[in-house]
DNA sequence: TTATTTACCTATTGACATAATAGGTTAATA
DNA sequence: TATTAACCTATTATGTCAATAGGTAAATAA
């Protein structure tokens, strides 16, 4: 399931798209916009400074913007950055601890092909898929 | 993210599956084969009784089995049943509210597609494809 | 008849994640 | 100097997950 976090975190990136001309742009302007709690998504947003996908800039007339275009973002990167992980099964995260059942598995091959799809899926469409200019 | 209990209730469905000629199947064995706790099984094949994907018999001797043949199961109904749903977001689960948003929603159709390829996929796929014979 | 086995039932619990809210400080501009 | 907006730390209610615990009912074998 992916969370809201990671839901919300797409919806402002493609508000941010939709507005990559005009300058920095307010959170709130963006959570009036999409309806959501702004105190909700500074925690979201600090997700996407940290990871490099937005730049901030405090004071008036400060905001956020997109680091690149938005042809050059996966939405692959930008779920996984403020959801932890795209892992469809604990096994198949990135801290799971190794299991000793593994090769002996039936269930395994199947999550893999699974996991790989979705992570294809997500990375194969970019930010400017979903935007709409 | 799909949890322990939809991934366990697949193995306890292929244990069964691999022993479907050897009458009623204790639940104390697939435990053991297993290596998951019994009590948390009961859980589980509970659910899989109300589905009527098993039967179970009580006392000496009896145990759970099949109902039908293992072609006869795909792994989405296993997993749908067990897991309560198999949506991707929560705007498609069967007991979402209708969000009002919908209509003027970017990410949605991202979602829908995410969710019928899931669907897809694991309606795909039969029991009998996991099991060794 | 009695002991044994096994399903079946209800309840409880610790741990953790989710989805926020609250209230402040720092930075930049008009 | 007032205003705007990012940035920071902490807290919280709710819910789900993954079990555990302790019993009762049913069926068979001795």
């Amino acid at each position: 399931m992916i969370s809201t976090k990671g839901r919300y975190a797409l919806r402002v990136m493609i508000d941010l798209a939709e507005h990559k001309d005009d300058g920095y742009i307010p959170l709130k302007d963006v959570a009036e916009r999409e309806q959501i709690s702004k105190k909700y998504l500074e925690i979201i947003v600090k997700d996407l400074v940290k990871g490099n996908l937005v730049t901030g800039v405090s004071g008036k007339g400060g905001g956020y913007k997109l680091c690149r275009a938005p042809e050059e973002y996966s939405v692959g990167e930008i779920l996984e950055l403020t959801e932890g992980s795209l892992a469809t099964v604990a096994c198949l995260a990135c801290d799971a601890e190794p299991c000793e059942r593994a090769s002996a598995c039936k269930t395994l091959p199947l999550w893999s092909e699974y996991d790989q799809m979705t992570h294809d899926f997500f990375y194969g469409r970019r930010l400017s898929d979903l935007t709409k200019n």
